[in-house]
DNA sequence: CATGAATGAGAGTTCATTCAT
DNA sequence: GATGAATGAACTCTCATTCAT
């Protein structure tokens, strides 16, 4: 019998290498040499474990996602109240495991190739659903559902504008600013919408 | 005789179809073969005009840049006090004729290849630093130095995420919307931060 | 303006190439590297003027087969009665031009490519048709209807029987044995089904 | 304990597997994967028991020859006289086990690579010149030594081509048919060339 | 005896670039 | 000024083979 159980393992490190990979030469120049090189194996093994590369890109982009939504999961099960949850939300997002240069170049260039690729665009659209849904879900018991909505897209629209722009500054992210910004971006969120127990009315 | 004075001409006419086609097919798949296509001319044009793809990428990036700040100081040349010098540099980043769809999705696509391509990065540098500068002075003058320098980066990325929730949604941005986000954000910054002085109103 | 019309020339030029390289290396090991380095040319060109290698062998089949035709039109204007049609045919398909090592060694490799390339598939049968059909229609002058079908196949196995044993030995084809072969064939097909005026029931 | 004698049952498997693919996917795509899937194998198996997969090809077409040898001595055996001998030898590749399109499909496409595998072509000489020497010693007890040699030649053809166009028909092979046209070319070449002898009248 | 993980050579194809016209 | 013929390097993918288990 051959080395069994190999591919659980040699998916992870392609994937692992194809984020190397991008964050270093971009999407683009991600060949599949490289990545295979990057990741110390043949670059034969990435038909054999994913079919070919648009597979292998799918598969690192829903790998990226899973590691951002089960640390979102952990961490809205430790929130106790709608503030808590949306900062568990957007903590989640700025963890420091993922919050790297390398990370966020890669997300730039998936985001990059989304609009043209329906694999990834359906695999980010799930993902951009929930996060939406779980903001607005958490706004609404701090406001009115016009500003809820607008609250929720506000703050998403702030979370990828932090990684975008960390992405395009050659240094390693500031992710105290990260917080920051959003922190206090959600106070005044909350603050201005929810005067007191009744909630202001919103002109819109 | 020969056709004079065509260079500007071309070069406009090759741009604006490299916008196009990389609105269509995304950066990897933005051929030369398909871009002069899109422009009606013959593929060998490019080198002639340009010298080589790369170079048409790098005048496009600085085409739309120009654009943009073009827009920028015609707004703030009209603007009054620092709030509406803001107004003026946000407005200006979702102007109708540049705030659609297929622009936003050539942006996206600039910003994946930015980290790898020095040209293109050089050039969103010196946009940045300009876009930052005129951000904090305005703010400088609402608010403490540090906070002013939070406002400035809170409001760009405001700005370039929701540039790029647009081009990952397939619709046509809501304009509208975009516009009432940033402006309660910058309501919302102000009222915060000018404690003392007496906050304008800011008229959305 | 470039060299212009360059198409067809290219293109006969690709096509003996493929003939001769499938002739010399056989169906599998015809690859694009040897066929355009036995042109003479570079193998991006094969894209370039065909599409890609399917289209090229398809494209060479057809020519093939043209070649056969127009030789078999060409003879068959100049048959005067049923038996000179069938030599028409039968003499086409000896024909000195064609009948060498060569193209029978190209056309049995691809006969054992049409039963799995729908496009070749295609083109042989149209092909076959009209040779049945030609054949048929002598030999229905010739004979009662029934016979006439066998016979017409009779001859066409015979034909196709001496081209596949042409290219399976190593010599230049016997094109007089062939010739005596498929005359005798034929006169004594007509001398049993034509006995006289009446024609002889075959029995079945 | 290991399973014992396993090679011959593995070898046929394999070699009937080989066939079918070869049939099903054409010679070029008969790749080892497909070959060893459709046997219910591994992959790795084919180097075990043949050494490698042109070793793994040349045994298959020698197990089709020698399948086809069996069934002609068999029936060799019972001829009474020349035109039995001949009737023996036609009636054997008529067999109704082995004149299927499958298997007329493999051979076709054994006979392309003949031309340019050595090992291919040697198996099939020996076979065509034994094939040849059987139906050239019927014959020449019937006829003319020269007129025997194309006799020979010529039912060989007929054969062949019979064989040929079944594998290129999309329909199952018409046994009759066959057998009709073989035994009329016998019982023509027998009238013709026996003349003096009384020629024995064929029965179909 | 049998597997399937892993390799690496080689295939077809794409594409930016050059250049004669 | 503009074309498109032609190249050749680079890419993805396939596949026969090897080998540890």
């Amino acid at each position: 019998m051959p080395k069994v159980g190999m591919q659980p393992i040699r998916r992870e490190q392609l994937i692992r290498a194809t984020v190397a990979t991008i964050a270093e030469y971009g999407f683009a120049d991600a060949t599949i040499a490289r990545i295979s090189r990057s990741a110390g194996l043949s670059g034969g093994i990435i038909s054999h474990y994913f079919g070919g590369k648009n597979e292998l890109l799918a598969a690192t982009m829903r790998w990226l996602l899973r590691e951002l939504q089960t640390e979102t999961g952990r961490r809205l099960r430790r929130a106790n109240d709608p503030i808590e949850r949306v900062e568990a939300i957007v903590g989640a997002s700025f963890d420091t495991d993922q919050f790297t240069r390398g990370v966020s170049t890669a997300w730039l260039a998936f985001y990059g190739q989304i609009p043209h690729e329906p694999q990834l665009a359906r695999l980010h659209r799930v993902y951009m659903r929930r996060l939406r849904s779980n903001l607005r879900h958490a706004f609404r018991q701090l406001m009115a559902p016009q500003a809820s909505s607008d609250a929720a897209e506000g703050m998403a629209a702030m979370i990828d504008g932090i990684w975008v722009r960390m992405a395009l500054v050659d240094q390693e992210p500031d992710i105290a600013r990260a917080r920051r910004l959003t922190g206090e971006y959600l106070d005044m969120l909350v603050s201005r919408n929810a005067a007191g127990e009744k909630a202001r009315s919103v002109a819109t």
